[in-house]
DNA sequence: TTGAAAAACTAATATCCGTTAGTTTTGTAA
DNA sequence: TTACAAAACTAACGGATATTAGTTTTTCAA
């Protein structure tokens, strides 16, 4: 009946992936049928399998791809020649606007990695652990040069993180809200805390 | 055959629930099974119903538990005679203790709350809701009162909130660490920054 | 020891799930 | 217009799910 609509630049399958995070993050991953999703692009279940292998395919491609786009401004930092503290301004805004430019897309990868298959679960939390140790080794550089106050290194990156994950509750307010303001007040609270 | 074990002090249900809270941290609330709860317990699945309403019933406790606890402790602040700065401080510590004695339910309820079914959905994110915007007052009174700098109220109690939950990423690692430290640690780092 | 209540069991039901098989329709290039 | 490929459809399968019904076993107070 209905067809597959793709994008402008993009396969059928890229539809597909689309539709699969902004459900998979709405609904959770198992709570998200395949008749669900068929129903939503406006065709039947088995239609989809036209173009996907399956629905973990469809998890694992959702992951992997923001997992990649990390990994990769990660070693663009690295490899820049900024102050420490730069490097960690760039990577917190990195991942801000990763959180607003791909909202679906890294709430899956944050929340529903859990039920990636193996190897995929196995490769995929290396990954992030590698980030981690990444980003801590940056955090410890800049300790070392003084540029930093003497805090755990490993906490300071998981404060960090987290505290980037704080914008999946600014979806609601996505209209009303100023996008370069909200990045510079948690830039800001990170880097120099609250206390006047 | 075997017997559901209560603990000391609980009834069965309460042991039920606390299996069942274990068993959605980590695989998520749909993802788990009746059958796989009553497996973990020695029981066969039809047997728990003779303890507990539903599976549904389970993670309504769970998550209403929960957010009660965090409402007390909020009253309790709110109702002290401590400057801004200090109530605050002590609402982060609170959450990092709770997130430390109760892991799994905390993370169960911040994490499967949108399983729950009306009108126990709606009831919770009306409290959360709550809970945050008296937060935020707490905050705006700070900046009023000269005790914090002049940032966006709201942004800063989600980034506080967010990071705090950052200690999920610990429970990896909660033998090699000392919890006063690590809890000093991101206290510090929300109030006082990272910079020198 | 008995008898009733509590709590376990087995069997079964209706429903939903991802996916496959096989067929028909649609789109497109010759 | 035709013919081939792409992509839709219907029907169905095997398996898992929460839960109910009905029965047996266990527990424990009298």
């Amino acid at each position: 009946m209905a067809k597959i609509k793709a994008a402008a630049n993009g396969t059928k399958q890229d539809a597909i992936t689309k539709k699969a995070a902004a459900l998979f993050r709405k609904k959770g991953f198992k709570a998200t049928s395949m008749r669900e999703l068929a129903e939503n692009i406006g065709v039947e279940a088995p239609s989809l399998y036209n173009h996907i292998g399956s629905k973990s395919e469809l998890l694992q491609n959702i992951c992997f791809k923001i997992a990649n786009d990390f990994t990769v401004q990660l070693q663009l930092v690295e490899d820049s020649k900024q102050k420490t503290i730069q490097k960690l301004e760039e990577l917190i805004r990195f991942h801000i606007h990763m959180m607003l430019d791909s909202f679906d897309e890294v709430f899956v990868a944050n929340h529903e990695w859990k039920h990636l298959e193996e190897p995929y679960l196995s490769n995929f939390l290396n990954q992030r652990k590698l980030y981690e140790s990444r980003m801590v080794q940056l955090v410890r550089d800049g300790i070392k040069k003084k540029e930093l106050k003497n805090i755990h290194p490993h906490v300071a990156v998981l404060t960090i993180l987290s505290a980037v994950r704080g914008l999946e509750f600014w979806q609601r307010h996505k209209k009303e809200l100023v996008a370069e303001e909200l990045e510079n007040n948690i830039v800001n609270h990170l880097l120099n805390g609250l206390i006047k």
